[in-house]
DNA sequence: GCCCAGGATCACC
DNA sequence: GGTGATCCTGGG
C-alpha cells in the first residue's frame, strides 16, 4: 500500500483486502452509513467518508497528520490480512474469509465501543444505531462539517449526568441504568486505557465487573477497541455456527479455547468472518 | 394482539 | 456453579 495525499484526501493505492461494507456494515461499529461508494460517519469525535475508487481507497478529509495519527490505526491497516489464515485449512474458515474478503477490524475508542456493546445487549442492530444516535444528540457535542451537523460520541462525564429516564428516551429501555452507572465508573477513573496491557484473562474480568457488561460485551469491548484478537464474542450466531460446523454443545468458557485451538492466536478475526458469512447467508441446517 | 429476537442480571437451588 | 425468569421494543 502507497498512500497519496491530495486536497484534503488521502488516496490508499495497492491496497488489498479493504471492503467498506463488510468493515462498516457487519455489526462491530454503528455509527457510519452507506454512501454512493462507501461509507460515512462520525469516529474519533471526527467526520469521515471513506469511498472506494479506481484503484484507490479514499479517505476524506484527511491530512498525513490525521491518517499517521488516527486513521491508519483506525482501520487497522498494519495488520496482513491476506496471510492472517493462510496456515489454517479449516473449511469453514476459508468460506468465510473468502465471502467476507475485505473485512477489517476497527480499532474503536474503547468507552465508545464498551457503551455501544452494553446498548447491543439483547437487541438488534437496527435498533442499536437508533439508540445510538439518539444519545450522541443528546449528550454528544455538536459540530458543523460542510454546513451539516454532527455529533461526537458522549463523553463518559457527560453520559455520567444523564438521567435514566433520558436514555429511556432514546430507547435504551432496561439498559438505561446500566449505561450511566458504567458511565460514572469511568468518569470516576476507571481506566480503559489500562485494560490494553493486563492481558485477556484480567482485562476481561475487570470489564465484567461493570454494570451491564456480561462475557459476551466484555470481549466484543476487548476485540473492537482494546487490541485483543484472540477475543471470541460468543453470540447466538456463533454459537449456531461452531455447533454446525463442528458440533461443538459445551459451555461459553469452553468454547474460547476450543476457538484458540482450532483458529489460532487471531481467533477473534475468525469470529468475524465466520459470524459474517453464516449470518448473511442463512447457512443453517434445519434442526 | 401476540410472539419473536437478542445478552445480562438476579433470585434461587 | 448452574438454571431459568425477567428486562424493552421494533418488526413480523
Amino acid at each position: 500500500m502507497n498512500v497519496e495525499y491530495k486536497e484534503n484526501k488521502a488516496y490508499l493505492r495497492d491496497i488489498k483486502n479493504f471492503d467498506t461494507e463488510h468493515i462498516f456494515d457487519n455489526g462491530q461499529a454503528f455509527r457510519f452509513t452507506k454512501t454512493k461508494n462507501g461509507y460515512e460517519g462520525v469516529a474519533f469525535g471526527r467526520y469521515l467518508r471513506v469511498t472506494e475508487e479506481e484503484n484507490a481507497v479514499v479517505l476524506y478529509p484527511c491530512t498525513q497528520k490525521d491518517f499517521e495519527e488516527i486513521w491508519y490505526n483506525y482501520l487497522d491497516l498494519a495488520r496482513d490480512y491476506a496471510n492472517l489464515f493462510s496456515h489454517c485449512d479449516d473449511i469453514g474458515l476459508q468460506k468465510g474469509c473468502e465471502y467476507a474478503k475485505g473485512l477489517r477490524l476497527l480499532n474503536q475508542q474503547p468507552f465508545e465501543a464498551l457503551i455501544s456493546f452494553i446498548v447491543s445487549a439483547n437487541n438488534n442492530i437496527k435498533r442499536i444505531r437508533g439508540i445510538i444516535e439518539k444519545m450522541c444528540v443528546m449528550f454528544g457535542e455538536e459540530f458543523t462539517f460542510e454546513g451539516k451537523i454532527y455529533h461526537k460520541f458522549p463523553t463518559p462525564t457527560a453520559l455520567s449526568k444523564g438521567s435514566g429516564l433520558q436514555l429511556v428516551e432514546c430507547g435504551a429501555g432496561y439498559r438505561a441504568d446500566y449505561i450511566t452507572d458504567t458511565a460514572k465508573k469511568i468518569a470516576e477513573g476507571f481506566s480503559l486505557e489500562e485494560l490494553k496491557t493486563v492481558g485477556y484473562e484480567e482485562a476481561k474480568k475487570r470489564l465484567t465487573t461493570l454494570k451491564g457488561v456480561g462475557p459476551k460485551v466484555a470481549d466484543c469491548v476487548l476485540l473492537f477497541s482494546l487490541g485483543y484478537s484472540d477475543a471470541f464474542p460468543c453470540d447466538v450466531w456463533i454459537k449456531r455456527v461452531m455447533e454446525d460446523l463442528y458440533g461443538f454443545t459445551g459451555k461459553d468458557m469452553q468454547l474460547y479455547s476450543f476457538a484458540k485451538e482450532k483458529f489460532g492466536i487471531h481467533s477473534g478475526i475468525a469470529q468475524q468472518y465466520l459470524f459474517h458469512w453464516y449470518r448473511t447467508n442463512q447457512v443453517r441446517k434445519e434442526k
